[in-house]
DNA sequence: ACCTATTGATAACT
DNA sequence: TAGTTATCAATAGGT
């Protein structure tokens, strides 16, 4: 399809040959995405460039699609295999879905009870080992707190030494300025009006 | 392409679904044999369908392509619009999971800051926040402890005086027995035979 | 990047 | 499952 046919052979002209890798690569890609969608396969595609770049598309999670490919490339066919393996892949979906929602109201669940909440299923084993969790956590969380408190007083401590160094040098620049002023012509400021400006408590 | 344009979406009729899927396989695997040649470059395509079967197309041997992609994912951050685009349509497709991942994520940092980890991305109000809900957390969770162990103590008494009851109660059916079978024939017991049974203390 | 003539892929039908 | 064909989509070559 194009202005003309092409030969299936590797294109010699390196400019071209990118044009076209590029645009096939993308046009691959979209009919993986689209192939996945309309009949609900797994698919996964992985190009290396010829200049070492990696692109891929998997319409599920690709380590997944490499795990079942080689879980039944490697097994040898067996009489029953193909029927045990249309099983697996019948609830191979929704297995995967079904443990993220478990893990994940594993996790809540979890958190409730690091809350103080849904208690009354526990034991009193687990209720101790929980406050034991929760007082480490506790642990922790002021020791954190107290290394953040430390680390900003000593940034403080460090832009307060830099801007009394800063303050001294200006102090001292100023005060030479106006002692030359002084010796020039008559100031219009008084003897120790930079106080105003520097003043000794920071 | 074809007689009428297809929206994407899957397409619900089986048997359509089943030809679709026939034709735009081969049509993937084909432009991917294509774009391998054309432009040079190493190309891995696995496909399952939803009824269990595998095709696949490797350019060269997969296995290869496969470690070469596992080496090279995860190391460099690819700036490459067409890696993005194809990254994109994987979270697409995968929305759901996508999500349901993120979230499980998200529990388990949730969790580990709980526990006192990973803290050093946090800053001070999240420190204390997490303190405040570690503090309440303990606090619930003792006093569910008093209230299981207050529980068990008042079931344990329950069971104390039921067992106290019933005590006395089969004490008093002995003795009138023990008494009934003194007074009809001699007793093959010492009078107070019984008291090794039902000893005062329980 | 964009354009468009042309080839290629394929949806509906058989 | 395989073949046909009208139609849509991809893309080669050019700008």
């Amino acid at each position: 399809m194009g202005r003309g046919k092409v030969e299936l052979k590797r294109i010699e002209n390196p400019t071209s040959r990118q044009v076209t890798f590029s645009k096939r690569r993308n046009g691959l890609l979209k009919k993986a995405f689209e192939l996945s969608v309309l009949c609900d396969a797994e698919v996964a595609i992985i190009i290396l460039s010829p200049s070492g770049k990696i692109y891929q598309f998997a319409s599920h999670d690709i380590n997944r699609t490499i795990a079942m490919y080689r879980n039944q490339v490697g097994l040898p066919e067996s009489n029953n295999s193909s029927f045990r393996r249309a099983r697996t892949m019948e609830f191979r979906r929704n297995n995967e879905n079904e443990e993220l929602r478990r893990s994940i109201a594993n996790s809540e669940m979890r958190l409730k009870n690091l809350a103080g909440e849904e208690l009354d299923m526990l034991g009193m084993q687990e209720l101790k080992q929980l406050e034991r969790q929760l007082k480490t956590g506790v642990e922790r969380i002021r020791s954190q707190i107290g290394r953040v408190i430390s680390e900003n007083i000593s940034s403080l401590k460090r832009k307060h030494k830099a801007m009394q160094e800063e303050n001294s040098r200006l102090q001292k620049r100023f005060h030479e300025l106006h002692h030359y002023a002084d010796h020039a012509s008559s100031s219009i400021l008084g003897p120790n009006a930079y106080m105003q400006f520097f003043p000794s408590e920071f």
